[in-house]
DNA sequence: CGCCCTTCGATTGTCTAACAAGTACACATG
DNA sequence: CATGTGTACTTGTTAGACAATCGAAGGGCG
């Protein structure tokens, strides 16, 4: 197999655009996506980019109404509350059903390889193994339901770094050292004990992260950064 | 607040259109459904036809790769231990989370009077009570990201009953009086008691649709009945 | 006689152009 | 100041068209 070859629409090509400029905060929350402005910029036809910004409304990283203009969404404190939460009701029970078979996925091992090894450089550089880490685990159980809800949470979870400039907030030291003591008690079959480490684990993260959106910036900062250029 | 106006777009209506369609059994699992087609039926041009297809592809009712026809899924047992078991995690979770605040909904008390009102009539009766019962209670969290992905669960798990063309296989009776204790045991707050016991009340149903599914027909019974009328 | 290749119909992906309908904001009016 | 009007911008929907692709039918060849 010689590095399979994906044939992507041009929809599905302008949508995979949009979504790593939103996650890379070129498109900082509350931005203005207008079909024309996407048509224009990508030079395709404007139902192109009408399906194209369709499909992040769908994922959950736009929002709009009808015969209103797509913007990304801003999320606020009790956002990220609610998918916090999410997230560990997902999260825990597959490390109780791991920790059953004593299956330690390989691909998060390596996440967290990856983890300890970058403690130098961008803090943003942090967030793609962490999110590599999570994801691993859930897809080791094979559940494509459960593993296809997750994505969608992790794409708000981005959406929620992003918001946040200050990411020094994040202790990579901690994280890994974290993630590693869940891989044990994985593999010492101590589901619970793993379950209960990784709502401490996300609870910290999810605390921060409401305590930096709710001190430093409201849900409306992005639209009034987006004031200022005009 | 007198019935509030919603003006659905075209789209949306015959996205609603075809879901109901589907999930009546009008439209079994393995029906194609063409942009053509469904443009003509609805006397709407066919990138409205598009898009609605494509919405329905998005919440998991249709399936379609690129260049080929939209067919209604086909769920196999592999899928229905998946959607359960999704279930399982969210909806677990949730009765533990109501019963440490002993938080009984009303519209889940509700739903379960209206199951055990209807026991006489037709067997698909209990299907729409019955998922009202459950979604009522993930709503009761008011966490919006859970309540959405129940829904698509909800979906998928309405295509696994119109499969099952004998649902004389649901005891209405024992359904009701599984959801009365789980009631109950959340008002007791016993959490821990009512997501066993709906680890059972879902595990039951789980294995039964998983019998009739793999003993009366396999998942490609549907493409091959659609042969025979040709 | 069976297999491979070509061809053709059907279907989808995308585009251009256009009109209708709705929203938002500025403006004028009472 | 509140209200209504109007205009510009944006989206919803349509029509028609062409290219690309898939699936199957048909013909040529071993």
């Amino acid at each position: 197999m010689a590095g399979r070859i994906t044939a992507v629409s041009i929809v599905d090509a302008i949508a995979a655009d949009l979504r790593s400029r939103i996650f890379s905060g070129e498109l900082g929350s509350g931005h203005t996506l207008t079909e024309t402005d996407v048509a224009s910029s990508y030079e395709v036809a404007r139902p192109t980019a009408k399906a194209s910004i369709e499909k992040l409304v769908a994922e959950g990283l736009l929002d709009r109404g009808t015969h209103k203009t797509a913007r990304v969404v801003e999320l606020g404190p009790d956002s990220v509350r609610d998918i916090y939460l999410a997230r560990a009701y997902l999260e825990s029970e597959v490390l109780r059903r791991l920790a059953r078979t004593r299956d330690v996925p390989e691909a998060a091992v390596q996440a967290n390889r990856d983890i300890a090894a970058l403690q130098t450089g961008a803090p943003l550089d942090v967030i793609e193994p962490d999110m590599r880490f999570h994801t691993s685990l859930i897809d080791a159980v094979g559940n494509e339901r459960i593993s296809r809800m997750y994505r969608s949470l992790v794409g708000e979870v981005r959406l929620c770094m992003v918001r946040i400039q200050s990411l020094h907030l994040l202790d990579t030291a901690l994280i890994q050292a974290e993630h590693q003591k869940i891989l044990e008690l994985i593999e010492a079959g101590r589901g619970d004990a793993a379950a209960e480490l990784l709502d401490e684990h996300l609870g910290r993260a999810r605390e921060r992260l409401v305590a930096a959106m709710g001190g430093i910036a409201g849900p409306e900062a992005g639209a009034r950064s987006e004031l200022l250029p005009e």
